[in-house]
DNA sequence: ACACGCGCTGTTATCGATAACATAAACAGC
DNA sequence: GCTGTTTATGTTATCGATAACAGCGCGTGT
């Protein structure tokens, strides 16, 4: 495989100078550069990366965890996050931990060493051994989609607990007095603890239900399912909230297959402004969290930090409320 | 930053046997490397892949472009191939180029950089110096979710305009004749275009419309908006075809809405065997064309060609018409 | 005339793990 | 006892780009 000699080479050069050739800041005369990318691209030259990623000691590479990328409010997040570094030459480098801490850890392990110039991950319940990772990194960490008490060290998030707050204190202003939450019931998805957490706390005082819907991620088809058992268990119930938008649809389809009417008889609502919420029929009552915002803020924080500049550790979003017709 | 000659020199051993002691193959005693391990967890030592990626000519990447990250069926693809890399050591690198051609130059140029060992691209369209870096890199290339006439190197996919066909008939079988398809009318999605060029071809010395939902990826929205102008200018439509389950749901809200019953009036199929398919009120017709499977087929074909060993070019995926309550 | 600065280019050493090779010890087979 | 083989370890050179430094030509100021 040719390399840079190669070309410098053909073109006349050291080597050096085709490096310099290869970089923007490169101080290399406009003629002699133009001619050496000529030079490179006629004779197929590629760059060879791991050899400037061992030498200049950086990689480019902002590491990123996501529960899964099967999510679109993470994968607006990323989006988010990959417009925001490219910019700054950055290439995220993404993973998954399908709602599993240990798989997190071992995700965290392996991007490491791959030595990520910064590291983003997604809340703030972490095993001990990645904190200590994480913290021991001598990079910039920054969790997303919570606002940990405890953060490792920078934080772009929300109170999920609170935005959820905001949809019940809405729900019972209209009148929906008894109102049962929908979610998984596991340690796995500490946002989705939080929105419970969120609910029970604005209900102090009030009859309410918490059914659980399984192990996240919890799917349209869980939804559906929790559903119906709560309408067999709480044939009282006029509203319902779900810990995503993805169940509250698959709320809404269990009850319109049972006739029951949304909102007449229950109202629903969800949890991340997902399209499915706008283009349902009636359209899903939901919280955008700005998920996308989440991760431009995220990369434009790692981008200054990176850079030198001193910036607020922690950035929060302000999440808001959407009433759809599921509510009315 | 702490380095295998520290940790070498604590366990009192050789930098090389430290190296050999981080990996499976390495004949190092068992004690020794247990105690070399533990010295190196108790010093917090990260394993620096970037000098064993430069040293070995090795990065244990896969570098994988897809259209959108914000899409269930790529989604699915990338973990199949994330799974199916893993047991031998393989990390995706993951890009997604906005539908664009020349997003997706950029893209396979920069990971092409990275040294990747193999590369998995989406669909058989590419720019010619795209397909010129892909043939020209050394490595295994697979192209997915398609059957290009001209492949680069490898294939894991299926004939879209068959797959569309296979509807089709169906709809013709059961009494449709009046067809519609609702789609993205650029070049950028030829997947897309090949389920119309499918619809078109299906449907020769038949009535049909042909629907531009606009510049992909068609939204649920877009689908929503296209099925209201085919209502508004062709009321006599009997099915629509949509390029994906997406538009399809965004078509049937938009019956709904407008009180035309689905299937009684107008039958609706979709594309991917989406969640939203199967949870909507009519579930919607579609045909899967098995995405996670796409991606498992193309992590082994990539696993068998690295070991060596002789595999077929080309694997099809068979997609299966799944009927839905949308079209009764 | 000399010093100094600036723009451009070359030389050398280096990033940190590991391939390739060498070596020593243990062990088997005859 | 000798040789061939295997196992466990060490030594040296290397992967390919680039940081750090040196050098050269030229212009400018004094």
């Amino acid at each position: 495989m040719i390399k840079m000699r190669d070309i410098a080479a053909a073109a006349g050069v050291s080597a050096m100078t085709v490096s310099r050739a290869f970089r923007q800041d490169g101080s290399v005369s406009a003629e002699r550069r133009a001619a050496i990318l000529a030079v490179a691209e006629q004779m197929g030259y590629v760059f060879d990366s791991t050899a400037s990623n061992l030498r200049s000691q950086k990689t480019g590479f902002v590491a990123v965890t996501i529960p899964s990328i099967n999510n679109g409010n993470f994968a607006d997040t990323v989006r988010g996050l990959t417009e925001g570094l490219k910019p700054a030459g950055l290439q995220v480098l993404l993973g998954y931990t399908d709602y599993d801490m240990a798989e997190e850890e071992a995700l965290i392990d392996a991007f490491l060493r791959r030595r990520p110039e910064a590291m983003v991950v997604t809340g703030g319940a972490h095993t001990d051994r990645a904190r200590r990772m994480l913290a021991g990194a001598g990079i910039p960490v920054v969790e997303v989609w919570d606002l940990p008490t405890g953060p490792i060290d920078r934080v772009v998030g929300f109170s999920n607990a609170d935005a959820v707050g905001l949809m019940v204190r809405h729900f019972l202003a209209v009148g929906y007095g008894r109102i049962a939450f929908i979610g998984g019931d596991t340690q796995r998805d500490t946002r989705g603890l939080d929105r419970r957490r969120g609910f029970v706390a604005a209900m102090a005082g009030r009859e309410y239900r918490l059914i659980d819907a399984g192990t996240p991620p919890i799917t349209m088809k869980e939804g559906a399912v929790a559903m119906g058992r709560l309408l067999d268990d709480w044939p009282q119930v006029q509203a319902v909230i779900c810990v995503s938008d993805l169940s509250a649809f698959g709320a809404l389809g269990e009850c319109q297959r049972r006739g029951i009417a949304v909102p007449g008889q229950v109202a629903i609502g969800g949890f991340g402004a997902f399209d499915v919420a706008a283009c349902a029929v009636p359209t899903i009552t939901t919280v955008d969290a700005f998920a996308g915002q989440i991760g431009t803020k995220a990369a434009q924080m790692i981008v200054q930090v990176l850079a030198g500049e001193t910036v607020p550790h922690v950035v929060r979003v302000v999440p808001r409320l959407i009433l759809g017709g599921s509510s009315r």
